[in-house]
DNA sequence: GTGAAAGCGCTAACAC
DNA sequence: GTGTTAGCGCTTTCAC
């Protein structure tokens, strides 16, 4: 079945092409008996506009790109669906690219969305520091980056608050009177991981023990790893803090291993808020944020910048907030 | 900065437009010189197809659609992240909607990808039943059902096999010494909660009581409510099976608020697996499926259909497995 | 083995 | 207010 064209629209409405198009597409200067003819014409043959045609004329193509480092995390997907919620309803189409995690991958994305050109980009990549990848985004016409961050690119943004949330947890950590506090975060190659990271040690302020932080790759098998050898230090930390969901399944899975109670034989804050989080027995304290509303204000970001591609470098800054739940009590009397 | 056309590369090797598409796609009866001259400037100018031109052209977009009834769900994003994985490598991109279980954003998306001219179609909507769905679909080249089915549409498919994974786990439970065996699953408008729900019956040949199977909106709140409803029931299931990871993390508040303890109150089976399952103290017995591969699979149908569209309507079915883990022993003795 | 020309479906400039 | 025309960047006959 092949779809009806806008010439024979005008045909069957005994009009011309010209016309059909200001009809559809909302010109005011119409005669009102051509537009209902026209708007008759078209819903009897079913007509679609069709959108890569209108692309090549227009030189837009009213499709978002998303590449994320990992989409099968539900935190990325999540922004994900933020994301489509508001390009939808603006009539943008997201087009997905899933790097798992593989900085090549995420080069070839970047390519294939710039050849379907995309109008803008958003960025949720694992690695930041890629080289060339400021000028390779110069093509696109607006480019966000969530929780990510990109020197010599004039990039909007969109950033969580880590700060904060990670000073609130540290805080709580400290007021139960943990002096030794372990950090599992991600790689330093996403502003994200190293944010939290360097609140992480703003909040201890100079008191920290290097060997208390540990980062990696943002894997179940890392947090497993980190903690476990975290824990088997002659001084163990007192309490944990995973730096995101994937970490902290990991450091979940080890801590069940090593048959420790959480809070009793150990504290537990995660970053990231999941089911696993929440329905944990104890339920474990989390650093969370809305995920969905970073997506969100991603979409914000690059409907913003297509209407005003002049306008100053945006950036969205989102709460994080500490939530204590039942995973930290007071650490118990070392023995000596 | 404007990208380069392919008449300028044409331009600057001194050759033809005809040629420089020749070379670049492959022609083999092209002088070699000339082909080596074509490359160079194709590179000094950093050429890149524009793969809305080239759609224009060839009537192919290279991309594909993929709807599903809810992105962040962790199954729905790891299906889409294998479809991702296999599509990509094909040189095909990935157009996501998510329509958050909602029908009318889900025939709005499939109009929209249609108007994009996708050269096929993955589906996983909320609701397969949604009228004159299947002569929508018929615009399109392809279209793969995810663990969906579609009266009068010629569809390839993607399924699951829910029976034997379903059969294995009542069986177990039955072993036990499990009489009342709960089942709480997703709504009969998507063909996967419905084999759960058959599969079920199945497995306890007509001994079912209605009272205990629960079907509704796959979510958390469901589970919830449909757990606090059955276990509050004069005759309480001495065995609950959630029939997705969403509604399983509503049973489990809903078990935890209860205070009952798994295995010894009640035994505990999850369809699909997550974190929670397998984190959950004690682990939950889980009926699992690799949901990459069911999207690996779904784009494989893709490729295989676009390449032989006339091929008869092909139906891969992948395993689900039942495994034991330590959320289900023998009932206790019922206090009359 | 290569070039010239047509045309995919649409919209925007320009004419009237 | 409406029609005519050109052309977006590419591929593909058809010549030669």
């Amino acid at each position: 079945l092949r779809r009806a064209t806008i010439t024979q629209v005008a045909a069957r409405a005994g009009v011309s092409g010209a016309t059909v198009s200001r009809v559809l597409n909302g010109y005011p200067f119409v005669n009102d008996e051509v537009r209902t003819r026209v708007l008759a014409a078209a819903e009897e043959l079913d007509y679609r506009p069709d959108a890569v045609a209108r692309s090549m004329r227009t030189g837009e193509s009213r499709a978002i790109g998303f590449v994320v480092s990992d989409l099968a995390n539900p935190l990325f997907s999540a922004i994900a669906a933020g994301a489509d919620e508001i390009l939808h309803s603006s009539g943008y189409s997201l087009v997905l690219a899933s790097s798992a995690g593989d900085p090549e991958r995420e080069a070839e994305a970047i390519a294939a969305l710039g050849q379907r050109r995309v109008d803008a980009l958003i960025l949720s990549i694992a690695d930041e520091r890629a080289p060339g990848l400021a000028e390779r985004l110069r093509t696109f016409r607006s480019v966000v980056l969530v929780d990510r961050q990109l020197r010599g690119s004039r990039a909007d943004v969109v950033h969580s608050e880590h700060r904060l949330g990670m000073e609130a947890a540290v805080a709580h950590l400290r007021a139960l009177g943990h002096a030794d506090i372990g950090l599992i975060a991600g790689s330093q190659a996403q502003l994200g991981s190293r944010a939290r990271v360097r609140a992480f040690r703003n909040a201890l302020d100079g008191a920290v023990d290097q060997r208390l932080v540990r980062t990696g790759e943002l894997s179940r098998e890392t947090g497993y790893l980190a903690a476990q050898e975290l824990l088997a230090l002659d001084e163990p930390p007192s309490a944990l803090i995973a730096g995101n969901n994937q970490l902290f399944a990991g450091v979940v899975a080890a801590v069940h291993d090593l048959r420790l109670r959480v809070p009793d034989d150990l504290s537990l804050v995660a970053c990231d808020d999941s089911d696993l989080a929440r329905l944990h027995e104890p339920p474990i304290d989390v650093v969370d944020r809305d995920p969905y509303e970073l997506g969100r204000a991603a979409a914000q970001l690059v409907l913003a910048r297509l209407a005003e591609p002049e306008s100053p470098p945006r950036r969205t800054v989102l709460p994080t907030r500490f939530e204590a739940r039942a995973s930290s009590t007071a650490p118990a009397e070392r023995v000596r």
